[in-house]
Formats: C-alpha cells, sequence, structure tokens
DNA sequence: GGGGTCTACGTTATCGCTAACAATTGCGAC
DNA sequence: GTCGCAATTGTTAGCGATAACGTAGACCCC
C-alpha cells in the first residue's frame, strides 16, 4: 500500500505499475479496467503490483485517451432547501450501478451563477447534465444546446425545455390546491411566500394557484412574503402578521412546507382551531416534518422520483445515444393532512 | 454563440478558436487563461471568435498539460443531515474566490463506500481533500497519506489526523454538556441517539457525556436507540417510549437536535413541566429550529466555520505548498435555549 | 508442413492542451 | 544602419492514458 522503495514522491503512473510486473502498460490498463483478453497470471501479477505501489489510475489522462468522462453535471439552486438532496438521492442510487457518477454544482438561484457552473462543468466534458429548471439565460440555454451531451431539465414540465424534461406542473399543483381549499369551504385565502424573483416553480405555483381561486371568484385576501432567515420562524413570524393584519382569514397556503410548519406551530400555540376556523397547507411532502402534533396538509412534489427518471434518461443515452427529448411529468398528490377541514 | 457554419459536430477544440481568429493555439490559450502577454488587439479578436463559436475549453486536457485541477474533494457521510450542507456552504465560500471547486462525494457512513468515493476522487488528481472524521479504513488512510495533496480531517479532533485537522473535540462537548446539566440539578438522565456504529463523533459525544455524569457519581439512567426514519417523528416516538418506561427521568439529551426538537415537540404537546420537571438537550445548534416554541438547549458544532478553516487549509496550500500537519480545534458553545432549568 | 484461428500481449499514434523555449517584431539609442 | 531590448507570438515536446491495430505463439486441420 505505501511505498517504501525508491519514494521520490514522483506520482505513480501505468508506466511503474508495468515495469514492477513486467508487461506492458498497456496490458496493466486492461486489467485495471477489467477489459480485453488477459491470462489470470498476468491479471494477478499487475494487481498485486497495483495494490503494493497504492497506484490509483489517473481519470483525466484516461479520459482524454479514451474521449469518455463517467461524470453527470448536476446544477441544482441549493443544497439547504432539503427539497434538492432529495433528488440528489434519487440520482445517486441509480447512477450507483451504472458506473456514472455525479458532480453537483450549486448556483444560490441566481442565474449568473448558473452560467458559470455550467460553463465549468461543461469544460469537464461530462457525459451528461442534469439541471434544475426550465429557466436558463440565453448563455447557459446555448451551451446547453450545443453541449453535445444528453441534457435533463428537472423539477419543472411548465414550459419548453432544451431536451429532456422530468418534473411536474407547478402550476397545475398549485391550481390543485386552490380546488381543494375552495371545495373545503375556505374563502378569506391569504398566501405566504419567498420573496424570490429567481424562484420560478414558487412563482408557478402561486401563479396557478390563482388561476384556481379565480374559477371560484375568489382573489387572494392577503400576502406575505420574507427572504432569508430560518424557515421556521419565518413561517411564525409572518403567520403572526398576518393573523394580525387580516383577522377574518381563514385559511393559509405556504410556499413550502418548512415556512407551513412554522406557521401551524404559531398556530397550535396559540390555540386556534385549526382546521376548523383556519386551514393551513404547504407544498413538498417533506418527510422530515413527520412528528410534527398535527401533519400539514401538502403536496408531494416527487423529489426522489425525479432524480431517478432523470438519471435514468442520463444513463440510458450515456449507454447508447438515441434521440432524446423525453419529457416525463409525474403527479403530484395531495396530502390532505389535519389541517384542511 | 450557436454555430450554423459547418456544423459537424464534432467537438470544438483550441484549434477551430485559432482557426477563427488567425493567430496560434498557445495565444487563444494564454488569451482563454489570461496567462502571458497578449496585446489588447489580439485579445479582443480571440474572444470574439471564442464566443461565437460557443468554445468550452476542455480542462481534462488542459489539466493533464499542466498537471494542476483545481478540484477539491469533500468526502462527506451525508447530505440530508443538514450538518454538512451547512460544512460545504462554509467550504465553497471561501474556495469561490480562490479558483478552486469543491466536488462532494457522499459515503452514507460506510467505510467501504468511503474507500471507493476516495479513490475515484484521488482518480481526477484534486488539488486537496477535505473529509470527515479521522477514523477511515486501512486503504483509505493508505491512500491519504500517499495522495500527495493536503488533506483536511474535518468535524472531529478526539484522535490523530493524516494531516491537517480541523474541528470540535466531541468527546468535550459531551463532557461539557453533562456538567452543565448535573449543575442544573438533574440527577436522573436519560440518553436518545443514533444507532449508528459509524458515527464516531455520536459515540465521542456519548462517551464524553458519560465521563462528565460520572466525575458527579452519576451513571445514564435509560437510553434509547433509533435507526433510519423521519427524526422529528423518531425523537417524539423514542421520548414517548423512554417516558413510559421511566417516568421518574428528570433530563432528555439527545444526540442531535432533530430527534430532541421531536421530543420537545412532544412533551410540550403533553404539557410537561419543561424545564422544570423535565430538561431537554440536543446537539448541533441547527439553525432550521429557530422557531419552535421554545428554545431547544443545544451546542454549536461550528459548522460553517469548520467548513470555512479547512477550505483556507487547502486554499494555503495549494498556493504555496507547506509543511502541513495543522490542528485547528475550535470551541464549541453551550446554547441554554430555555429547556435546561 | 502450410495455412487457418485463437489467445494473450505489445506498438504506435493520438486525445487537447500547456510549459518552456525560440523566434519575430518594433523601436529608440548610438 | 544596426544593435539591443522588451513585447508579443509561435514551435516543440510532452502530460498519462487508451483505441486500433499488429504480432507471436499455441493448437488444430487437412
Amino acid at each position: 500500500m505505501s511505498r517504501s522503495p525508491n519514494d521520490t514522491r514522483r506520482p505513480l503512473t501505468l508506466r511503474d505499475v508495468s515495469e514492477a510486473s513486467g508487461v506492458s502498460e498497456m496490458t496493466v490498463s486492461r486489467v485495471l479496467r477489467n477489459r480485453g483478453d488477459v491470462s489470470e497470471a498476468t491479471r494477478e501479477k499487475v494487481l498485486e503490483a497495483a495494490r503494493t505501489l497504492g497506484y490509483v489510475p489517473n481519470k483525466i489522462a484516461g479520459a482524454l485517451a479514451s474521449q469518455r468522462v463517467n461524470l453527470v453535471g448536476v446544477i441544482i439552486p441549493s443544497l439547504s432547501n432539503l427539497v434538492f438532496p432529495e433528488v440528489l438521492s434519487g440520482i445517486s442510487a441509480v447512477l450507483e450501478d451504472t458506473g456514472l457518477q455525479p458532480v453537483v454544482g450549486v448556483t444560490d438561484y441566481s442565474p449568473e451563477k448558473e452560467e458559470r457552473v455550467l460553463y465549468e462543468m461543461l469544460s469537464w466534458r461530462p457525459s451528461g447534465v442534469i439541471i434544475a429548471g426550465l429557466e436558463h439565460s440565453a448563455g447557459s440555454r446555448a451551451m446547453l444546446e450545443n453541449a453535445g451531451v444528453p441534457v435533463v431539465e428537472i423539477m419543472d414540465v411548465d414550459g419548453p425545455g432544451v431536451d429532456a424534461v422530468v418534473g411536474i406542473s407547478h402550476r397545475r399543483a398549485g391550481r390543485q390546491m386552490a380546488e381543494a381549499i375552495v371545495a373545503a369551504g375556505y374563502r378569506k385565502i391569504g398566501f405566504l411566500g419567498t420573496k424570490m424573483p429567481e424562484d420560478h416553480r414558487a412563482r408557478k405555483r402561486l401563479e396557478g394557484f390563482n388561476e384556481g381561486l379565480a374559477q371560484a371568484g375568489i382573489t387572494l385576501t392577503d400576502t406575505e412574503f420574507y427572504s432569508g432567515g430560518s424557515a421556521l420562524l419565518k413561517g411564525r413570524e409572518m403567520t403572526e402578521a398576518m393573523l394580525a393584519r387580516t383577522p377574518d382569514i381563514d385559511f393559509l397556503y405556504y410556499s413550502n412546507d418548512m415556512i407551513g410548519a412554522g406557521g401551524l406551530i404559531y398556530c397550535l400555540e396559540k390555540g386556534l382551531d385549526v382546521p376548523g376556523q383556519l386551514g393551513l397547507a404547504g407544498f413538498n411532502g417533506v418527510e422530515l416534518l413527520a412528528g410534527l402534533p398535527r401533519q400539514l396538509a401538502t403536496m408531494d412534489a416527487c423529489r426522489r422520483e425525479i432524480g431517478s427518471k432523470a438519471a435514468e434518461i442520463v444513463a440510458a443515452r450515456a449507454a447508447n445515444p438515441g434521440p432524446g427529448g423525453e419529457i416525463i411529468e409525474l403527479e403530484p398528490v395531495i396530502q390532505r393532512g389535519d389541517t384542511i377541514r
């Protein structure tokens, strides 16, 4: 493992292994990649030599020579949102046994940063790119189109994609929630969300929600936005603020479960009648929140499934290039929980 | 941006840009890397050509030629733990303006997977490795020792490291919490944690906790372990179980804030007297939980700072190689919150 | 024994870029 | 004019691996 003899700290190469085992570099390469015909005897010999030297192949050289890179770029807005690690785990699980490896880039919801991250990723010539959202800067879009590798845009299907698309319709999700709320008899409805112009999915949900309400002749009674800080705390604060400002409100729709949970905790603490007097709903179906005294109504966003489907597309096309352009729309399901009557 | 003329879908190379702009490949390379003297005129010409072609440099070739890779491998046990994304964000923030880029690998707390991930990372010849924990398989340790790049082991300082180490003493953190609890007059103390033999930091905290209790002549009254599932829910269930089994218990020490929060919510719901009859404490200081009706006592694990310090070490040594072996122990602080009397 | 067919391994020529050095140019000084 | 020097641009030779093809035996057959 270590390398006591002649340790000049020169990085090990295939040649070192080849000399140590008395065969050509090519044969070593073949052994290390399990490719081509090698006799069992030399195979052993080579592996032994590689192991005692502690040789680690140089993928940079390998990738350049073979014009193949086993990396898949995954570009997401954030890691602290909880949603994205889940998508990632779906991706990893599928790629695990394909020889491909995800490499994550984070954009912080900034189109400029997305463009930089994408450029950086593409400069490693990955086998595919999985990127969150359909909205990209002109530069990013051009890069994706010209990348010459499978591109899967995930999370959202409301709009045209560059290549393949896997996600849910956030617009429809918003509409359905609105319909459920109206059907339950709530009429004075407030919306609480993030102040993030670049979170297009949240925006589309709100648009859909408004459409849904409009069909019943209802418009939002009140809205409240936040940015930054602990989501749970913000949810509590915004809820307090809205209830103070608009006491006769009877439903609060939160743009995500985390602020919804903050609101729920606040309402329970104040002894409000949930869901009788006041209904609540969030979005995402984060498993984390099982364990609250009451289950928040929410809508599963199919996060893991989005990840795995996207990874499957990339893996399939890395194996044998096809036409591409797949569009997969998943169906989120309302989980009514205990906060809609 | 796009490439209408002669679009044979052959990947673009430096040569294409060089031909398009009428200079040598070397000059193009210089322009694209902002290196060496290039006249303003040619610089413009080259950039223009690169832009219209939509050229993206091939870092694989570049890295091979220059023997330099701007990647830093970051190996962590999990992304869903919330702690690790925070560490990551500390790392990213620092690397942001060094030209280095983090690449994340996840081990799921498995030493075998850690070894595979590490091997994979090292095969890309990164400029440095940041890896969680001090406990590694023999193979992993050997690879780290022979990697020939800066290695920073993070999170934990209780034990010998391969090279640099940045973290806190979990043993000491456990002891301090025990002392605080004893000082507050609690005597019948229970521990609730994860059943993860490979989570060495949790193990060390418990050991330290026991030491701290032992100094006051106390031993744990009851313990409860879980694995898998929603942490909040598990915290609630474990708390319920322990209170049923050992009704006279007066303090619950949780191995992380998430299950602690679950326990806290349960206790509040049951109307227990917290912190009078029953004290609670967790570990980590996750900001996420601000917003609970009462603040759980906890201990900040300096996650962001660990990340940024580690990144600084790597960046510094990537810039000019030094001896290495730095050991940085950070000081976690008890946040008493509202659940210790 | 010449010719076919395997099997196991070696040779050669890239892959796309950059380090190091070489060459050219322009320009003022002498 | 030509010498010297700085500023700019070009040439050559790898980086460490792999693809594609080449070759030496072994073995078999007629």
